[in-house]
DNA sequence: AGCACGCCGACT
DNA sequence: GTCGGCGTGCTC
C-alpha cells in the first residue's frame, strides 16, 4: 500500500482531499495503531492452553502499552487469528495469558505482528533469573516452558497487588551464634561462611532430637547476615511451621515469609509478591516455594528430601531438591541438603565431592540418638499368638517401663502398601534374572513377571538362600491401637495418621500409634518407640524401599529421648537387614553410600539415569521410532500399566542411559515430544525424567 | 486447540 | 466443471 504523501509540500486544496481519502481509507479498516517508538516489539511467552508451543512470539507495542508493557509483565494477546486479505488488519483468534519475556527494537519474524492485547497487571512477576530458572527446569525435566511457568508464577491476585510494598527492617542481621551448630564437627565454620557471602554444600546428617528447626532457622539468619537472599524447602506444613516459629524467634517480625497451600491463594500471593518484589529476603516453605524468586540468592536448603512430596505432581514434575541445586549452581549460592536420613542422591553430592558433609561426632550422636533394639522373626517363634507375634516380649517390656517415664511412640505401616515379593527364608527381594527389576505376581497362576522389562519368571528361586518360596503380605495396621489399648489397659492411647494429623503431644505417658509421616512430636521426647512390622515398609514394590524404610525409622528414631535419657526404639525386623543395621548404629550417610555403590554396581538410578515413557502402546512406540536416543541407551520394557476401569490401555518403557547421559537423554525425549506434536499426532505420551516409583 | 490451506469423490 | 472430505501445518 502507497504511502500517503508528506502534506507540507501539497498546496491546501490537494491536503484536504489527502485528509478526506484518508478518512475515507481509516472507515473502511481500522488505522494501524501507533506503535511504541523505543522498542515497539514484545517477545512473549504463551502460557496457557497452548503448553506444548515451547517457543516464544513477538507481538508489537501498541503507543498505549509501551509503559506498562514491560519485561516480566502479564500479558493477553490475540492467538491463532487470521490476516484478512489486502489489509493489515487480523481477525478472530483467541486470546490467551502469556508474559513478556523482553522488549526489542525490531523482530526477526517475517510476518506482520499482531499487537499485544492486553498489559494485565504492571507487576514484573516473571524476573529474568525466575525464567532462567524454569527454562533449565523445563530442559532437565524434558518438559515446556508453560508448563513450568504455571508451576512458578503464582496466579495473580488484584488486592495484593494494589498494596503497598511493606517495609523491610532498615537494620542488617547480625550473624547468628552457632546454637545447636556447636555440636556438629564442621558447624560452627559452615555458619561462617555462609554469614561471610561464601558458598559452601554440604550434605547435613543432622543428629535425632528437636534442634533441627532452629538450626536451620539460624543457616537462614547467616545468609541474611552476608547481604543474600535464602530459600528453604522443608516436606510438609508442619515442618514448615516449626521453622518458621524458629526464624520469627531468632529474627523478629518481617525477615522472612513462610509460604505453604493452607495459607490460600490470595495471602499466597500477597507474601510471593513481598519476595518478588525484593521486600522480604528469606523464604521457608512447601515444595511450591522451591521456585520463589528470592533477590540476591544466596542459600538455599531442603529438609528431608527423601520425602515423597519433595516431588512435583504436575508436570513435567520436578524433584525440589534438584530445582534448588539448579539455582545454588546459576545463583552460585550454598546449599544445604539435609534430614536424619540421607538420601542416595545426597550421597552422590557427596561421592562426586560437590557437597561436604555434615554430621555429629560420634559422641554427640552417642548422646543424642536412642538405643535401637532389634528383635528378628526367630526371636518371636515361641510367642504362639497373632498379637504377641507382632509385639513380641521384649517390645512389650520396654513399652511397658518406658510409659513410667513419658510417652511412647508406636510407628505402624499404613495399610495399602503392595508388597514387593521376597524370599519367605531370608527376605532377599525376589528380582527378574535378566534386568534385576522387581517381580510381581500379576495374578494367581503363580508366573512372576517383572515390573521393568516384563519378562516372565516361571522358576524363581532365592539366589541367596535357595530357598522357592515367596512371602507377600499385610496386615492390618488400624488394629493396633485397639489391641495395645487391651495389654495396657490404663494408658491412654492416640493416634495420629491419614485422618487426624497430630502436631505434637504432651510429655505424659501415654501410647501414641501413628504411621509414618504422622509422628507427632512429643514434649521433652518420647520415652520409647516401637517399630512394628518392619518388613512391610521394606517389602514396599520400589527400588527405594530401603532407604525409604530407613528414613522413615529415623524420622521416628529422632523423636525419641537420647540413650542417655534411657531413650529406646525397638525395631521388629530381621536385624540382619541393611537398613536395619543401620537403624542401629544410626547411619544414615554409611547406609546411602553403600545403597549408592550398589546401584551404580547394578546400573539403577540415581547413578544411571532413568526416563519413564508411557501412554498408548503404538503412541509409545512412536515416540521411541522417533527419539534419537543418546549412545548405548538401555530400553526396558514395555510392560502394560495397570490400567483404572474406563480407561485405554498404556504401555511403559523405561529407558536407562550410563552416568554422565541423563541430559541428553532429556533433550532426546523433549525433541520427540515436539515432533510428534508438529507432526500433529496427538496421542499424549507422558515423559517422566528420574521416576521416583520405578517399582 | 482452532483454523487455515491442499489435493481427490458425488453433485448442479 | 464445482462443493467439500478432513489430512497436516501454523499460529508472532
Amino acid at each position: 500500500m502507497a504511502e500517503p504523501e508528506t502534506p507540507e509540500t501539497s498546496p491546501v486544496s490537494e491536503q484536504l482531499e489527502l485528509i478526506r481519502t484518508e478518512l475515507r481509507r481509516a472507515k473502511a479498516r481500522p488505522k494501524p495503531k501507533p506503535v511504541a517508538d523505543a522498542l515497539p516489539v514484545a517477545r512473549v511467552v504463551v502460557d496457557k492452553g497452548l503448553s506444548h508451543l515451547d517457543q516464544y512470539f513477538d507481538y508489537a507495542v501498541p503507543a498505549r502499552l509501551a509503559d506498562a508493557a514491560q519485561p516480566g509483565v502479564r500479558v493477553r494477546v490475540r492467538f491463532g487469528g487470521r490476516v484478512v486479505k489486502g489489509q493489515g488488519r487480523r481477525e478472530g483468534g483467541r486470546l490467551v495469558d502469556g508474559y513478556i519475556v523482553e522488549r526489542l527494537a525490531a523482530s526477526d519474524f517475517a510476518g506482520p505482528l499482531a499487537p499485544l492485547a492486553q498489559v494485565l497487571s504492571p507487576e514484573r512477576v516473571l524476573t529474568p533469573e525466575l525464567l532462567r530458572l524454569c527454562r533449565a527446569v523445563a530442559d532437565r525435566y524434558a518438559g515446556t516452558l508453560a508448563d513450568v511457568l504455571q508451576l512458578a508464577v503464582p496466579p495473580k491476585h488484584n488486592k495484593p497487588e494494589a498494596e503497598p510494598v511493606p517495609d523491610a527492617p532498615a537494620e542488617p542481621v547480625p550473624a547468628p551464634q552457632p546454637g545447636g551448630w556447636a555440636r556438629y564437627v564442621d558447624g560452627p565454620s559452615f555458619l561462617e561462611a555462609l554469614a561471610a557471602g561464601e558458598a559452601p554444600r554440604a550434605v547435613w546428617s543432622a543428629l535425632p532430637g528437636p534442634g533441627w528447626p532452629d538450626e536451620l532457622a539460624r543457616t537462614v539468619a547467616a545468609a541474611l547476615a552476608s547481604g543474600r537472599g535464602a530459600l528453604v524447602v522443608l516436606p510438609d506444613g508442619r515442618a514448615v511451621a516449626r521453622v518458621d516459629a524458629a526464624l520469627q524467634a531468632l529474627l523478629g517480625p518481617d525477615r522472612h515469609v513462610a509460604l505453604t497451600a493452607e495459607l490460600g491463594a490470595e495471602e499466597r500471593y500477597r507474601r510471593w509478591l513481598a519476595v518478588s518484589r525484593g521486600a522480604v529476603r528469606a523464604v521457608v516453605g512447601t515444595r511450591a516455594a522451591m521456585f520463589a524468586p528470592v533477590a540476591d540468592l544466596g542459600f538455599v536448603a531442603i529438609w528431608d528430601d527423601g520425602d515423597s512430596s519433595h516431588s512435583e505432581p504436575h508436570a513435567p514434575q520436578p524433584h525440589a531438591r534438584d530445582v534448588l541445586l539448579l539455582r545454588a549452581v546459576d545463583a552460585g549460592a550454598a546449599a544445604l541438603v539435609g534430614g536424619f536420613a540421607v538420601t542416595v542422591e545426597a550421597a552422590q553430592l557427596l561421592r562426586t565431592g560437590w557437597a561436604r558433609p555434615l554430621a555429629g561426632p560420634r559422641e554427640e550422636l552417642r548422646r543424642a540418638a536412642p538405643l535401637v533394639r532389634t528383635v528378628g522373626d526367630h526371636d518371636q517363634a515361641g510367642d504362639g499368638a497373632a498379637f504377641a507375634a507382632r509385639l513380641p516380649s521384649l517390645a512389650w517390656r520396654v513399652a511397658r517401663d518406658a510409659l513410667a517415664h513419658g510417652p511412647v511412640l508406636v510407628q505402624v505401616p499404613r495399610r495399602g502398601y503392595v508388597p514387593r515379593l521376597a524370599c519367605a527364608r531370608c527376605r532377599e527381594q525376589a528380582r527378574c534374572a535378566h534386568c534385576a527389576g522387581p517381580l510381581e505376581a500379576p495374578d494367581a497362576t503363580g508366573v512372576l513377571v517383572c515390573t521393568w522389562c516384563g519378562r516372565p519368571e516361571a522358576d524363581w528361586h532365592c539366589r541367596e538362600c535357595g530357598s522357592f518360596k515367596l512371602r507377600a503380605q499385610v496386615f492390618g495396621a488400624r488394629r493396633t491401637a485397639d489391641e495395645l489399648g487391651r495389654a495396657f489397659p490404663s494408658v491412654p492411647v492416640r493416634t495420629s495418621g491419614r485422618d487426624g494429623v497430630l502436631a505434637s503431644v504432651p510429655g505424659a505417658p501415654a501410647l501414641v500409634v501413628a504411621t509414618p509421616g504422622a509422628e507427632p512430636v512429643a514434649e521433652g521426647g518420647y520415652a520409647a518407640a516401637l517399630l512394628l512390622d518392619a518388613w512391610v515398609l521394606l517389602g514396599r514394590p520400589d527400588l527405594r524401599a530401603g532407604e525409604e524404610a530407613l528414613r522413615r525409622w529415623l524420622a521416628a528414631g529422632a523423636l525419641v529421648r537420647g540413650a542417655a535419657e534411657g531413650g529406646t526404639v525397638v525395631i521388629v525386623a530381621e536385624p540382619s537387614l541393611r537398613p536395619v543395621q543401620a537403624l542401629v548404629r544410626w547411619d544414615p550417610a554409611g547406609h546411602a553410600a553403600t545403597e549408592l555403590a550398589e546401584r551404580a554396581e547394578l546400573g539403577f538410578p540415581p547413578v544411571s539415569r532413568m526416563a519413564a515413557v508411557s501412554g498408548p502402546p503404538a503412541a509409545v512406540q512412536d515416540l521411541l521410532d522417533l527419539a534419537r536416543l543418546p549412545e548405548g541407551t538401555d530400553l526396558l520394557g514395555p510392560v502394560a500399566l495397570p490400567t483404572p476401569r474406563g480407561e485405554d490401555r498404556a504401555d511403559r518403557v523405561l529407558l536407562r542411559v550410563s552416568p554422565g547421559r541423563g541430559a541428553a537423554l532429556a533433550t532426546a525425549l523433549k525433541a520427540a515430544q515436539a515432533a510428534r506434536l508438529a507432526r500433529g499426532k496427538a496421542e499424549p505420551v507422558r515423559v517422566r525424567i528420574d521416576p521416583p516409583d520405578i517399582g
